[in-house]
DNA sequence: CGGGGGACTGGAAGCGCTTACATTCCACGT
DNA sequence: ACGTGGAATGTAAGCGCTTCCAGTCCCCCG
């Protein structure tokens, strides 16, 4: 049992007192550069380590940010988490990650949320079900909130223009002669459709509005963007309905599209065309016709966003707009 | 700025000492049922929470698990932290994530690790890259760890055996005929191979070995586990010999490979048959013979040894054995 | 009916830090 | 020579819990 040194440690053997072990360390004013850097010294000599929690308790602050997400086993999330974790890793922050998929963990999320706020200090929220009281008590409270995904004036964001992306990507389908255009959203679990894929729904109704076309009920399924929740929507839709061309809310969602396509007998893109949505690398590589999102770098960037927020930054919520970009492959152009 | 309640809030409310609080919140015994319940009664009154830095902090136990892995966003790793997150909410434990990619952060996870023990309980250690120094340092110290992947009778563990489930996909191909056979396995950043990858090579190697073919240097390619390295791996290893079959330490490589073939302008499987190793949605999908591990509960696996340990369970290491089964699909055995 | 022993409960000492406030010290201006 | 202001340092009061220890109280046995 190493016992780790404790800060009383460094200071008496440093011969100067806890505080100004404490100042020195985190580099405050009013330590001498001589002090400091002996303190410094025998710290490192120690291998002394601040007790995190004794440090948090103190300094009522938590230098921990907590990440609210659905679900932690899809790309889109691996993603996020791993853009963020590049960002906070170098402000010695640490990340707490808050799973809230499925109606009761949101639940217990929002009645969890005035005690959040001693644990963390401040909340990365990302692209997800949001009940409406979820966003008067995130915009209400005092922490400090910023969100990847959401388009919001009420806290900082960085997101993407999801009906303009909806729309091109199924105006490529309009143009390739599409008339029968296929919609695959979602929602995970028990909650709501995501905001997200509500937005792209709405682009997919602007784009085929334009040309005139009614929108058929029968064509718009939702899944829960799993590869399997595309498959069972696709296969749903090929049932009822024929469409000849699908739009996906994501590439995981597509995949299972193209599946379900293939299972029917089909073949894609001829008898249907599918899009997906994120161009996750899988995309690249199976010819996806996807939108492109540059998922890492929008997380990282909302994750600054959120550090200068905790630095004490109070200017009026930033939104920032990524741009998004549709990369058009043989699902939907050659042949697979 | 709705200043959360304290334990003491609690405890005069209630007309008991914050000691009975604390006891009665937490089930302890030597609390009347009465009192218990009134406290009980209170405290949901005042949604009250204990502080979890006061408490970890007077506990001296963080109610923290750390999973140690090497990088976020790729399907196996965050199916690992949904099997695991699974398992530690029921619990009320929280995980601490410590991303430990490249060499570099090895480096500093393995000099933080004494430190490390005043912030979690126990470690989770997913297959990675492991300095030898590390193996030491782990089984040496008193925190309780267990493992996803790797196989150790040094501490917990739950692993599946990758020689033999390598050997008998090797084997598959060696009976459809194959007789040049690539192989593409894997480390992560600068580090060094995974272990795992390592022993499959090794399964890889018994097979072909049985069949007496003298194994080809020229077709053991090394990729970082993404699409983009299988690829790569396998758009090197057609350009200097000309395997068959190749087999691949993750579906995401597999999936990279059947790319590159592809773009050489050859078929899987009829010019090269391609195995990966995981069985992610996507592997069945596509049509991708692959090696099937239960991932998810695996990890949840783990997990639970670990919570057992922190429990005070101190027997010795046991070792869990998880069967893998291959999955035989168009990527081996039809057109796909 | 007294004493022993549980079952409850409270007091209080920390856990290892941060930080407001007090103190010391020195160089400087007058 | 003496007051002064500011920098460097120390003192000590918490932060909000957990837990050891020491009571209290009541019931039951001898």
């Amino acid at each position: 049992m190493p016992a780790v040194a404790t800060i009383e440690d460094v200071a008496s053997r440093a011969g100067v007192s806890v505080a100004t072990v404490s100042r020195a360390l985190r580099g405050l004013p009013h330590v001498s550069p001589a002090t400091r850097d002996k303190v410094r010294k025998i710290a490192a000599e120690l291998d002394y380590r601040a007790n995190p929690h004794a440090s948090r308790l103190a300094a009522g602050r938590s230098g921990t940010i907590g990440i609210v997400l659905p679900v932690l086993n899809s790309w889109f999330y691996g993603n996020v988490l791993a853009g963020v974790e590049a960002v906070v890793a170098e402000d010695h922050l640490d990340m707490h990650l808050l799973t809230v998929g499925g109606r009761r963990a949101m639940e217990r999320f929002v009645s969890d949320l005035p005690a959040l706020s001693k644990q963390v200090d401040g909340l990365l929220i990302v692209d997800l079900f949001m009940p409406d009281q979820l966003w008067d008590d995130l915009s209400g409270g005092s922490l400090p909130v910023a969100s990847i995904g959401l388009d919001t004036d009420r806290f900082d964001c960085v997101s993407i223009d999801n009906t303009a992306a909806a729309r091109d990507a199924v105006m490529h389908l309009l143009e390739l002669g599409h008339r029968r255009i296929g919609f695959i959203g979602g929602g995970l679990g028990e909650s709501g459709e995501l905001e997200s894929a509500e937005l792209r729904r709405r682009g997919m109704l602007e784009a085929i509005a334009s040309q005139g076309i009614v929108p058929d009920p029968d064509l718009e399924k939702s899944g829960d963007f799993s590869v399997a929740g595309g498959r069972r929507a696709m296969t749903a839709m090929l049932t009822h309905s024929a469409p000849t061309a699908v739009f996906c809310t994501s590439d995981e969602m597509a995949i299972g599209a193209i599946w379900a396509v293939r299972e029917a007998g089909l073949s894609v893109p001829d008898d249907v065309a599918i899009v997906g949505f994120d161009d996750q690398p899988v995309a690249q590589a199976l010819g996806l016709t996807t939108v492109h999102q540059p998922v890492g770098s929008m997380a990282a960037r909302a994750a600054a966003m959120l550090l200068e927020r905790l630095q004490g930054d109070t200017a009026t919520p930033r939104r920032s707009r990524v741009a998004t970009r549709l990369e058009i492959r043989q699902s939907t152009a050659g042949s697979t």
